[in-house]
DNA sequence: GCGTCGTATCGAACGTTGTTCTATCGTAGC
DNA sequence: GCTACGATAGAACAACGTTCGATACGACGC
């Protein structure tokens, strides 16, 4: 689609993109180097473009990120339709919260954006509305459903962000590993007083190596058994 | 302790900080305006001196933000020692979690730095210690303490950082209130399909007008009763 | 009194960011 | 061909975090 033009004065060429593309590159940039990478520069000389060319397609960074959020969010969506689904509709919640999370884990940058804005974001809303669509199965009020969603939605936020964090340097580097870091950690937590700190002692051993996902799926396990507690239901 | 210095050259003065000033100042802007207004520059007209003189209290933005975080988290701190404490450490668990959020709903910018790095925010891990000793009271392993303890900060910061994005600009310049907004946000689910969005529909009064603090209080009752559960101990 | 050292301060500059301005190209319709 | 419009792009702008070099101040030795 690209054309020669002014051959005279050297042929340079002018790009030309689409939001598909635009999109797409941004995502790619995100993936690579996580949020601050994707700056309008980068993503131009990506593009093979000038910078003020994204501005017709997107009206500021901020919708820029709404709709790269939202593409990736286009995929989540899918996987979670295409989720079998059970009868026990706690279950089907899970499965799609840990669908959920597990985009999260791939793309760390997700977690910060996400659900940011309905409004540019049509995905996350069908998102959430397909996670309601298992409350509506439960014996709830509209009020406790409209919580439970929330809930849920919060559990994966907040466990996300949690990670979403860009690692200091030094582990992007790969001058350390993580469990390097997560190490660190812990021997300064082990040097501190036993007296005034008696919990910090207790779990330094789970704290160090500890998996994220495994710390994500019992805090939502404790909100489901929670919510089935409400619903009144039989596991 | 400002000196005048240089009286011949027009008497302009050298302004004196301290880390305290330069930390309250800083938190005096985040409270007004949000974390965008935190810059150096205005910083430092605050304290009525050069953008350089920062540099020597802190290394760098983060570290500035990391110690405005961790001394508010210190009045959190004291507030929450300062609870009377019953019987039943789920009951404080609660109360704990609920002082917390009461800070962050008056300091929405808390939500998003809180918990990023216990290295500089000894407070912080303070109040991780206090909220970890009531699980100490509960028949539970270590594992399930550190996740417990975990899965309530979630919780916290799910519901925090949802509220903790800047409001729309219209919002902030009271163009239109937070009920118009959500009122808003209600009328465009409203007319979606009834057919494709039957959660939509059912909870979009419950959205409309909703209150934060509940959200986050059912949120926060729904991994209590997972928490109660998995303890074994009655209510 | 004078020089020196460490603490503390500040103006000016640098590089990078999001955004806007203005000018241009290429194609489709007349 | 001319025009209107969709699309592109270079240059400039303001604001930001950060760095540099110079400078002031109080305390100390002498």
């Amino acid at each position: 689609m690209t054309r020669l033009q002014n051959r005279a004065t050297g042929g340079r060429r002018r790009a030309s993109h689409s939001m598909e593309s635009v999109l797409t590159e941004a995502v790619a940039l995100l993936d690579e180097a996580g949020a601050p990478a994707l700056t309008f520069r980068a993503l131009a000389q990506r593009l093979g473009g000038g910078v003020a060319s994204i501005y017709w397609y997107v009206d500021s960074k901020e919708e820029l990120l709404d709709r790269a959020t939202d593409h990736v969010i286009g995929a989540v969506l899918a996987d979670v339709e295409r989720l079998p689904g059970s009868d026990d509709p706690i279950d089907d919640l899970r499965a799609m919260a840990v669908t959920l999370f597990d985009a999260i884990v791939d793309r760390p940058w997700l977690g910060a954006y996400f659900m940011r804005n309905t409004e540019a974001q049509s995905n996350s809303l069908r998102l959430y509305e397909r996670l309601g669509q298992q409350t509506l199965r439960l014996d709830l009020t509209a009020h406790q459903r409209f919580h439970a969603v929330s809930a849920i939605v919060g559990v994966v936020v907040g466990s996300a962000v949690d990670m979403g964090q860009e690692p200091p340097a030094e582990i992007l580097d790969g001058a350390v590993s993580r469990e390097e870091f997560l190490g660190r950690f812990a021997q300064a937590w082990r040097e501190l007083d036993p007296e005034e700190y008696p919990f910090v002692h207790e779990i330094v051993d789970e704290f160090d190596g500890h998996d994220d996902v495994d710390q994500f799926r019992s805090a939502l396990e404790l909100t489901l058994t929670g919510l089935r507690l409400q619903a009144g239901t039989r596991p």
